[in-house]
DNA sequence: TTTAGCACTCGCCTTCCGAGAGTGCTAAAA
DNA sequence: TTTTAGCACTCTCGGAAGGCGAGTGCTAAA
């Protein structure tokens, strides 16, 4: 099915883990030295070649050595690679880290360290998706006074997410005013995701509530907005890390790069399509043009089953794929108890 | 007093704009044709020397034309330069973005964005640090009940600064308990910076609420949090920006540079210790070795007169100086109003 | 004091090898 | 039939050489 016998395979993984370590084109002299294949460098001289006309493998140019295309990246990735272990730096730094970690009670504090250590431990560049508040289940929402005019609208999701936004209140209610609104809406919303609140239900609670219409379109458009306003839900870490590849000394490419990572809303996009559980995506495999020569790896945590977020951390093609693998699977266990514990 | 008559002064005024322009070392030819100085090659070429020896101009090599010194740039900028005027586009984005802002009700959302407008209007990279909390007086403290476990606290500055954070409480506390707690705060603490909570007022409170000394500990440990973790208040904007600097075409620099913007205390610190009103600092006027060929101009915001935070843009010396200023100026100007209004 | 002229300097660009790494092919060995 | 050794060939990379051009400093004339 694969249509590669065993003797390619284990002169692609050599390829692949050559480059990957070294990002020099490998040639058939360096792999019959430094990997035990037992056989000459002629003998691999030929493989290569078939694995080229295959589409594994490429040339940079004629008497080059071999780089993996992004097919070949694809077949490693599904059924060479081999599974990597947490080294004892990194399980220490683990360890710690999330020790501190404990201590913080908000979820967007906490996916924003996350992107900090995911990037410092695979020394890519990571990207974390914060919980999207429009698909969690409404819980509760408190409405606090701050003076005549303003009130501050916590919202508290089933996740035990917690959100909350400065409205300007339209006439002076009193307290017990606001209370009864409050009240009603938290006993018309429970349950609901704020994604699942349709035009229906709205007219619904206007009418029900026609004589304080205005305060309840304050909390309304907040909870729109608090669905919409959404961009800022996706954290950086390691942005510099990209200048440390050599397929980014091209200005050119960081550029696009680095301008893209300024634009939440596609990140955003990026994360948030990708399935839940841990997912590779090499090269042109990603949607968006910029990415085209890096390759994402993400995973999706979740609550109670659950998924909240994604994290992600992207690098070149030529990423150390086992290592990300393994870094993000922890990160995510890790990640999920956590949350649970919260 | 400055040592330099009209006409190097007007030489040197041509040499900074042209070389603002083009990047390129300016020759004498140059600035006979382009410049009215009414003047040939020759006599520039000698005043150009002048201007060298005094430390004005320096030379990339012999037989290149002069770019300013560091030096050169600050005559120019404290004696030169004229006042730049908003283009009619500029006004008209900054007018939309404005009207844009308006709807925002929270500040740090503001800042972020007036950190992207800058760094659009300015083509260079913008920093902006949102107002610090523990220089703000205490206005009222709001603690509300999630669970059994947990409240949130909603804390207010008499600048309508609101910040909230969750805090896990000791054991379960009645209703009456807690409000009793927060009324006590509140007296006692209003009119406070939150900086100025010294040990000795610590233990006063403490010693007045002997009984729940846990959950005081609680709120305590959330205030002293709030000023700590203040990494977060800066905001960046346009970092991709620097790329188009030819004078950041070396990949060394542009990573010592990303690096520090992932570096949120170090930025706080720089734009914290900012005097009031525009500032301007060049090459290694500014503190930080990674900024010693880049120029940076500040402005602070107000809120009643009292300083809140500062916006910055951050350049290569060879910025645009007279365009920023004005653009920061106006920024600031319009902020400063827009907060008023909040 | 200013300007024109001129010789000189020096970085940049292009061109031009030579070295080195790697290949494909062929023929011999297993 | 498969593997290996040998060899000629290809192509990139790095450094050297040399011409070009922009700009200078100096001198002498205006």
């Amino acid at each position: 099915m694969t249509g590669l016998n065993e003797r390619k395979q284990k002169i692609l993984r050599a390829v692949v883990t050559d480059y990957i370590q070294t990002a020099e084109p490998v040639g058939s002299r360096t792999l019959s030295r430094h990997y035990q294949l037992a056989l000459s460098a002629a003998t691999i001289r030929n493989e290569m070649a078939d694995l080229e006309e295959l589409g594994f493998l490429k040339q940079p140019h004629t008497s080059a050595g071999r780089i993996p295309s992004q097919q070949g990246y694809r077949f490693y990735v599904d059924s060479l690679m081999d599974e990597a272990e947490l080294t004892p730096q990194e399980k220490l730094y683990l360890e710690k880290f999330f020790t501190q970690l404990q201590k913080m009670r908000e979820i967007d504090q906490i996916v924003q360290q996350v992107a900090k250590a995911l990037s410092v431990l695979t020394r890519y560049t990571s990207l974390v998706l914060a919980p999207r508040l429009k698909q969690c289940a409404f819980a509760q929402m408190r409405l606090v006074p701050i003076d005549e005019k303003q009130a501050l609208v916590v919202l508290i999701t089933d996740t035990g997410y917690i959100r909350n936004k400065v409205i300007k209140m339209p006439r002076a209610l009193s307290a017990d005013e606001l209370d009864s609104v409050v009240a009603y809406l938290n006993e018309e919303l429970a349950g609901q995701t704020i994604a699942g609140l349709t035009a229906a239900r709205m007219r619904k609670l206007r009418t029900d509530l026609y004589s304080r219409v205005d305060i309840l379109h304050s909390l309304l458009a907040m909870l729109e907005e608090c669905s919409s306003d959404e961009e800022n839900r996706i954290f950086l870490g390691g942005t510099s890390n990209i200048l440390d590849q050599p397929e980014f000394k091209d200005m050119e490419k960081v550029k696009h790069l680095l301008t893209l990572f300024e634009e939440g809303e596609r990140l955003t996009f990026i994360l948030e399509t990708a399935p839940a559980g841990v997912t590779i995506r090499i090269g042109t495999e990603n949607l968006l043009a910029e990415m085209h020569d890096c390759s994402l790896v993400t995973a999706s945590y979740h609550l109670h089953g659950r998924p909240l977020g994604t994290i992600g951390v992207l690098g070149p093609t030529r990423m150390e794929y086992a290592r990300v693998t393994t870094i993000i699977k922890e990160m995510t266990e890790r990640l999920n108890t956590l949350i649970s514990t919260l």
